[in-house]
RNA sequence: GGCUGGGUGGCAGAGUGGUUAUGCAGCGGCCUGCAAAGCCGUGGACGCCGGUUCAAUUCCGGCCUCAGCCU
């Protein structure tokens, strides 16, 4: 008797140790690590991703980090063609897949699948971008309301992102978002999947570590890594590299709209709220789904008590 | 010791004799091809004591306290 192919996550809001208990299962159980981060993708961006040294990366095999230029844009149907395929090919070898990160939107994609939609078209966005500047996103918005009423009350008028998401669909088929989602159908992952979930029960310990981890980070040149990527003078404030907890911060001040001070203040405020969020995908997922496994990563024994899950 | 200016929510910072800004942080939530993104919502205050007043955070007096100046 086989058992059917599992596959290992780790989750949880940044700062909480989820690369190192990886590390730590990876000694007892043959794996190999695929990164569920939307920021480690990108070469040159390191010491800000908090990603494993290069030391580490050579020890266990590691997927999707380093896979993108700053410059370029990526997605999370990207993400999950990919991660599909190394799980494909990590079980075929006879390790487990073991998916490590805090990006949920990821994971959620990845597990529970995406409705099948037109992909981007960066010509069609630059015209709705330029629509808005002329008219407003406001406009945007209620031309939205009128194609997909649906969707114009779902979508906040405040939302540019996902207006415009949503009119660009409609855009490239002539069908509607909304239309999309109804008539199509979400296809989860086919594995047995195990959700171990680390949940600090204290969140002022988090914000402790994710301060303390920030101060370190600076101290190790930080600061220096996002200024070379400044004086490429081929990024900007609108790649999403840039935009990036931390990275986002530190090229303001490199512009010099701060002093170095508000710009530690502030970035160490974005991370925080980066926790925020994903502990709120997390509870919500944990509603809808049921299926994961908390544990507070600053208790005792956690590699025991993960273990006892695997 | 004297003079002057202040003491407002975790912080910054307006203002008013009655209906009590705002920003930041915090907290809760949303999330279907940018997601470490984008967006929504939200409690909480007027240094202390007394007086005037129908009503005081706002006016008056005293006290405490902070900053600056003077002797």
């Amino acid at each position: 008797m086989v058992s059917p192919a599992r596959v290992l996550c780790i989750m949880g809001p940044t700062g909480v140790g989820k690369t190192d208990l990886a590390l730590e299962i990876a000694q007892s159980l043959p794996c190999q690590i695929i990164s569920v981060d939307s920021a480690m993708i990108y070469r040159g961006m390191s010491i800000g991703t908090a990603k494993p040294d290069a030391k580490t990366l050579a020890q266990v095999p590691h997927h999707l980090i380093d896979i993108c230029d700053p410059t370029e844009r990526y997605s999370a149907v990207q993400f999950c063609q990919a991660a599909t395929n190394h799980i494909k090919n990590i079980i075929a070898s006879g390790d487990t897949p073991l998916l490590v990160g805090g990006t949920m939107l990821y994971f959620q994609a990845l597990q529970k699948g995406l409705s099948p939609v037109p992909p981007s078209n960066a010509e069609i966005r630059a015209q709705l971008s330029a629509d808005a500047q002329v008219h407003g996103w406001e406009a945007l918005h209620r031309r939205l309301s009128q194609i997909d009423p649906q969707a114009g009350a779902r979508i906040h008028p405040n939302d540019p992102q996902r207006i415009q998401r949503a009119l660009e669909v409609y855009l490239i088929g002539g069908k509607t978002l909304s239309q999309y989602w109804e008539s199509t159908q979400k296809v989860p992952l086919a594995y047995d999947i195990v959700n171990i979930v680390l949940i600090p029960q204290d969140r002022a310990v988090l914000h402790q570590r994710i301060e303390q981890r920030l101060q370190s980070m600076f101290a190790i040149g930080f600061i220096d890594e996002v200024e070379q990527l400044y004086r490429q003078g081929d990024l900007n404030l609108t790649c999403p590299s840039i935009r990036t907890v931390g990275y986002r911060q530190i090229w303001q001040y490199l512009m010099g709209e701060c002093s170095k001070q508000e710009m530690s203040d502030k970035a160490m405020y974005a991370t925080r709220q980066l926790a925020k969020r994903q502990l709120t995908w997390l509870r919500k997922w944990q509603r809808h789904y049921a299926d994961l496994h908390m544990i507070d990563p600053f208790s005792k024994n956690l590699l025991a008590r993960t273990m006892t899950l695997l």
